[in-house]
DNA sequence: TTGAAACATGAACCAACATTCAACTTAGAA
DNA sequence: TTCTAAGTTGAATGTTGGTTCATGTTTCAA
């Protein structure tokens, strides 16, 4: 038989259809989140997924049609939820500097609660670039507005390119990592009262000191 | 037959004896870097390393115990690596901060003419945490030592703490990839002018401005 | 009630390597 | 020149784990 036809849409289209299987997919979902960011994508197995899960092996297959891409929906997922919490954290606000703040903070605390998704996001370098560089890039203009904002507001200086964004975020994901992730030694204010301090005033030595 | 006795030190000493080993095991770490650089560890094959080298897949074990043994080697390797090229970077400075500018500059160089190594570093993260670990750790306090020295001059304030470093290093290595890796839209030297007017007076705005 | 679509199940399949090994070649000290 | 350790070779082995599939069960609209 020749290659037969298939509807593109069809052909991606597992979604359940019913209640039952809602629940499952989401069951998969959850437990795919744990295994991940538990063991890293390699080591991880589609069989613990549905050891965890409580499902069969192959109602995976009914969900997804690979290890790829469920880890790609994750990823996904994932970059979103983050994203929601970090605006969640902001919907109050005086001055710019006090928003940026609050970002970081909420970043850290989101990050100590939900390491699997920080794991997730970061070894989607390798397993699904494309993923991980929109979840940066957007990221990224997101600060990139709120310092057009801030400079509108007269609280940041003229000025600012995409490039301050980027160093912010870097800024913020390293500190997210050493102090989120690695340790709680320090508390998440603290963390980011300092970072806050590097974008107030930088690091030099104020007149008449030293 | 019992456990037999092996002598720990004779057990890890897989070090040529010869000028030709010494070739060998060269072409096989270079190779190595390339392979790994170009596909990640998953995707890497012992095979493709070999095939790289133009020894038998034999030879490798000739040389390395395993696949994550090699890549553990080549992580501390690279780590040295830019660790170095960073310093031959610094040697001469007037102020801290136009020192702290070299350091970006010439990492975001260095990335520029060795992304195999950056990924390479970046993947360790999962495949080698501990040496992920060591490796911005150590960054990470060199960093520092450079601040409490710039403090000592009187060009950086007093009572910077480690988690500037730590700051200070995220946003390198996020604008290394972004303007390093990903793209070279803007100069080595733009970006480390960008970084350093952070570190010089942070983002606010000016005293009479907006 | 009923029948077809949706869903669940897990044994079996299979391809992709990492690793081993026994036979062979080369180097270089004596 | 000779002999042994060092190095080379690539076919064979073994394991792992993603994916398939035939069979059985549940759902729910008509």
């Amino acid at each position: 038989m020749a290659t037969e036809y298939r509807d593109p849409i069809e052909s991606k289209d597992k979604q359940p259809r019913t209640a039952r299987g809602l629940k499952t997919k989401r069951k998969l979902l959850d437990a795919a989140a744990l295994e991940f960011g538990e063991k890293g994508f390699h080591e991880a197995s589609i069989t613990g997924i549905t050891q965890r899960a409580g499902t069969a092996l192959g109602s995976f297959y009914t969900y997804f049609d690979s290890k790829d891409e469920l880890f790609s929906a994750l990823v996904k997922d994932m970059s979103m939820r983050v994203k929601s919490h970090a605006a969640g954290a902001m919907t109050e606000w005086q001055d710019a500097f006090q928003r940026e703040k609050q970002a970081l903070e909420a970043f850290m605390n989101f990050a100590r609660e939900h390491k699997e998704i920080y794991r997730i996001i970061d070894e989607s370098e390798f397993v699904d670039p494309q993923s991980y560089r929109l979840h940066y890039e957007e990221t990224a203009k997101r600060i990139f507005e709120r310092l057009q904002e801030g400079s509108a507001a007269g609280d940041f200086r003229d000025g600012l390119e995409e490039a301050h964004a980027w160093a912010i975020m870097g800024m913020n994901v390293f500190l997210g990592m050493r102090y989120g992730i690695w340790s709680e030694e320090k508390s998440a204010v603290d963390i980011a009262d300092l970072a806050n301090g590097i974008l107030a005033d930088g690091i030099a030595a104020k007149k008449g000191q030293g």
